[in-house]
RNA sequence: GCCCGGGUGGCGAAAUUGGUAGACGCAAGAGACUUAAAAUCUCUCGACCUUAGGGUCGUGCCGGUUCGAUUCCGGCCCCGGGCACCA
């Protein structure tokens, strides 16, 4: 009788072994070739969603992958726990964040090892632990004494009702997502770390990350942003003062009509003095969010001050606009405008009436309507004085000299990288290490006085929003200089400075110092897996970081993260009804039935509630506001982690976005039973051992043939990470073996197939792979296991089918000898009856023959 | 608005990188087993035409390069990710 497959009792033994073997602990051992492979550490949110399944299947696979080919593999886990969601927590449940992130990591913890995953959990960290922060702080202070750090003011989101700033993500459609308030755009003084200083380092490294994806490469390439300009100084009429800015068009230069000025720049307020119109124009400009995509898609507004700018090479006057869209935090807080060849200046001069002067012509002489469209190619300059008749490149060049001759500028370097903003008016984040004394100044926590502490034990009520500000047993401190009553800085770090080290700290699990030499042994990390969503600012700040702790001496390599991979978002359909308030409620897959037409094509859905009619939304990223997660806890509890490891391997590539699918589930499962019960039926004849010496008929042999051609693409793909192409390999073996009989020849062909795809699968599904390597008598231990390999021999074939095509259309297929040569080929693919029957009358122009593919008979 | 991706059957996808488009799986349909259902197994499955040999069309849209284009080039449309205080 053949045991059931029961993976809710097989996994837990199966995780139960690796325990008690302690399978993933690992040290450092020179002997062996090192593979450190790391996945994004989770935000404890709760518990885990589809995206983190995904995220950690992928790693865990690479990882096991990695340890079959018999590298000694590190992979950790931790928590990133501070952050926003656990303070909303707070002011919505009263409960400290500290308690609700402690809860949240230990269901998640019990969730990820139920999946399986084999992390060294000896190395767990979270990154709220004081011991943990410590250190950032530490460096932090470290870098303040070598003067990578400096205070300056930047803008925040205020809301005025609420009295506190928001975040980004809490301004909707301007305004503050609590209260409803218009929010305002407010400066602050803030610490800040010269990534800057770093900025053509991280930059010219970009090249030598060969294992990242372009597509990452790309987007941190122009994140930097780095460009040749001109800066230059613009007079202001009857002052002595003149306006910086920076072009990087200065061949543009004589086509200036007007200066924009940011709304907060001294000249507009000095302007607003006299000129209420002005003022109120300013008050107005405050209003709004502070993010990018919000300042690029208002609509561009502006107003005269009434003072005009004096052209650096004209000297002619040309007015001075105070405009929404230039900030004063960013640049130097004004910009030339050149209608002309600008579009964004195009559109604002002529709203306002604004001249346009063209002074640049296309290379090819044709001409414009310039005042319909703004030029903004490069070409030959026009009506620019004594730069008429340059070409844009030449013009750069003399323009340049032009200002530097006469010490009103000159060539100059720029970023679109900023320096880093590491404030946060937050509670639950590290504090900043900082102390504000009345005598001395600034004033860095010494390391003896580290870490500062973030009190945990918080009493929530309403009106807490945060526990720290105003609070003097937190704030009230004594100068570590003079010894006087001083000031604690009451801000915390931004959470992007603890996952930006939090991948060197788990491989020096204890140490009295950030990192020690042990650090050296497994850094930088082999392969790190995450969501794409970080292409940017997460992966960019831990490279800095990298490099930080490389100059303080910490680590020896430059780069944290040699190969990356950037997993695709789980989606999955949405389902909703229109509210009378004209809001949408979602609901749940899980609570609608859809039915379809007879080509399986969604019609129309119904709530299973109340059997009314739902509208189908579409397809998006599985979030809390669309109602459209699938809880993974319960596919684990009905189907066991093996199927949900299997289908989200195979479902999609691992770049690529998942879609959701309850059958699909079914599917992988049914694979998971059939392998175990091809395994169980055969196991008594298969565990005994066969002769060595087989002789195989043709259609054995082809059986084998295909085999190890599917075991060759299985092992290619493992090698590109395309998980899903080893999948189908793996079910594409398993139907060859199920098509065999019982002669001794072919249980020795199923036998050799299974210790195939059980190691091809041990990775993806580790527990029942284990566990029927040990049943039909492979070894102990998978693992441990020899890596597979293609038998040359049964991938020999006498004769290879090619395909023959008449002007580039498939007429036939004929079977071609192995060793035939280029004319054989032709030769028999020309005696083809369909081939001669399309050739016709026709001329036989050119034959063209791909070896071991195809033929094309070009033919007119 | 700016930067970066993606678009292939009813659906998820594959195509070893310019060489048979649709492997593998899901859904659907037919059949076998069963008193029945479930499970399992077998077959069919891009569209249209067909004299049943096969033929024509087909990888978001339009054009180009090539003996040959899902793949390369140019232009467009749609969808998604990021935009510095979500993580």
């Amino acid at each position: 009788m053949q045991n059931q497959y029961d993976p809710a009792t097989l996994e837990a033994e199966v995780q139960s072994y690796w325990v008690n073997n302690k399978t993933f602990e690992v040290t450092e051992d020179l002997e062996k070739e090192k593979f450190y492979c790391l996945s994004m550490f989770p935000y404890p949110s709760g518990k885990l969603h589809m995206g983190h399944v995904r995220n950690y299947t992928i790693g865990d696979v690479i990882a096991r992958y990695q340890r079959m080919l018999g590298k000694n593999v590190l992979q950790p886990m931790g928590w990133d726990a501070f952050g926003l969601p656990a303070e909303n927590a707070a002011l919505k449940n009263r409960v400290a964040p500290a308690g609700w992130t402690y809860e949240n990591i230990d269901y998640m913890k019990q969730q990820l090892k139920r999946l399986g995953f084999g992390y060294d959990w000896q190395r767990e960290l979270a990154t709220c632990q004081p011991e943990y922060y410590k250190w950032e702080q530490w460096l932090f202070t470290e870098l303040y004494k070598k003067g990578l750090v400096y205070r300056k003011h930047a803008v925040v989101n205020w809301d005025p009702v609420d009295q506190t700033v928001l975040a980004n993500e809490q301004v909707i459609d301007g305004r503050g997502w609590r209260s409803g308030a218009l929010v305002e755009r407010r400066e602050i003084p803030q610490w800040f770390i010269k990534i800057t200083d770093y900025a053509d380092e991280l930059l010219e490294e970009i090249d030598q990350l060969e294992d990242w994806p372009d597509q990452v490469r790309t987007m941190q390439r122009n994140w930097i942003g780095r460009s040749y300009g001109v800066q230059m100084d613009f007079g202001i009429e009857g002052e002595k003062d003149h306006l910086t800015i920076y072009t990087t068009r200065p061949d543009t230069l004589m086509g200036v009509t007007y200066v924009a000025v940011a709304a907060e720049h001294p000249l507009a307020l000095r302007a607003a003095e006299q000129n209420p119109a002005l003022a109120e124009f300013i008050e107005e400009c405050r209003q709004g969010g502070t993010s990018e995509a919000e300042l690029e898609t208002i609509e561009k507004k502006g107003m005269l001050l009434g003072v005009n700018a004096v052209h650096p090479v004209s000297g002619e006057l040309v007015p001075v606009y105070a405009a929404n869209f230039v900030l004063m935090t960013y640049g130097t807080g004004a910009v030339m405008a050149v209608p002309g060849h600008d579009e964004r200046d195009h559109a604002f001069a002529r709203k306002y009436g604004i001249q346009i002067k063209q002074v640049i012509q296309p290379k090819d002489g044709s001409t414009l309507d310039i005042q319909a469209e703004a030029y903004t190619e490069k070409g030959v300059l026009q009506d620019s004085g004594p730069f008429t008749g340059q070409t844009s490149e030449d013009a750069f060049e003399s323009i340049a000299g032009w200002l530097q001759a006469k010490g009103k500028g000159g060539k100059s370097k720029n970023y679109r990288l900023r320096d880093w903003g590491v404030s946060r008016q937050r509670y639950w984040g590290a504090p900043i290490p900082m102390i504000h004394c009345t005598h001395c100044g600034i004033v860095p926590v010494p390391l003896k006085d580290l870490p500062v502490r973030l009190p945990e034990d918080i009493v929530y009520d309403e009106n807490t929003i945060n526990p720290i500000k105003n609070n003097p047993e937190f704030s009230d401190c004594t100068c570590p200089e003079c010894g006087g009553d001083a000031q604690r800085e009451t801000d915390t770090f931004d959470t992007f400075m603890e996952s930006s080290w939090y991948y060197a700290r788990y491989t020096t699990p204890g140490a009295d110092s950030m990192l020690d030499q042990r650090a050296n042994y497994w850094l930088p990390v082999d392969q790190y897996v995450g969501g794409i969503e970080h292409a940017v600012l997460h992966l960019l700040y831990a490279r800095f970081y990298h490099k930080l702790m490389r100059d303080a001496g910490l680590v020896n390599s430059d780069e944290p993260f040699t190969r990356l991979l950037t997993q695709g978002m789980v989606v999955a359909d949405t389902y909703y009804r229109d509210q009378s308030d004209g809001s949408k409620h979602w609901y749940n897959p899980t609570e609608v039935d859809v039915s379809c037409d007879d080509k399986g094509r969604p019609l129309s859905a119904t709530l299973k509630e109340d059997a009314g009619s739902v509208e189908i939304g579409g397809i998006e990223k599985m979030s809390k506001s669309k109602n459209n997660g699938v809880d993974p806890q319960t596919l684990i509890d009905r189907y066991g982690s093996d199927t949900v490891r299997l289908y989200t391997m195979f479902t999609s590539p691992p770049d690529q976005s998942l879609e959701w699918s309850d059958d699909g589930v079914e599917g992988a499962y049914r694979f998971i039973k059939r392998l175990w019960a091809l395994a169980e039926t055969s196991q008594d004849q298969l565990s005994q051992s066969l002769p060595t010496e087989i002789e195989y008929d043709d259609s054995q042999k082809e059986a084998r043939r295909e085999l190890h051609e599917l075991l060759k693409k299985a092992l290619y793909d493992y090698q590109r990470q395309r998980f899903n192409n080893v999948v189908s390999a793996c079910m594409g073996m398993t139907n060859i073996l199920y098509k065999l009989g019982d002669s001794t020849a072919d249980l020795a062909i199923v036998k050799e197939g299974l210790s195939l795809v059980l190691r091809l699968l041990a990775p993806i599904a580790p527990h029942v792979t284990h566990h029927l390597w040990q049943t039909l008598g492979f070894g102990n231990e998978i693992l441990e296991s020899e890596w597979p390999e293609p038998d040359e021999q049964a991938l020999k074939q006498e004769s290879l089918p090619y395909v023959v095509q008449v002007n580039g259309k498939v007429r036939a297929t004929i079977q071609v000898p192995a060793d035939a040569d280029k004319p054989a080929v032709e030769k028999i693919a020309l005696e083809n009856e369909n081939v001669k029957r399309f050739i016709g009358d026709s001329t036989v122009r050119k034959v063209i023959v791909v070896p071991n593919k195809l033929v094309n008979v070009v033919a007119k």
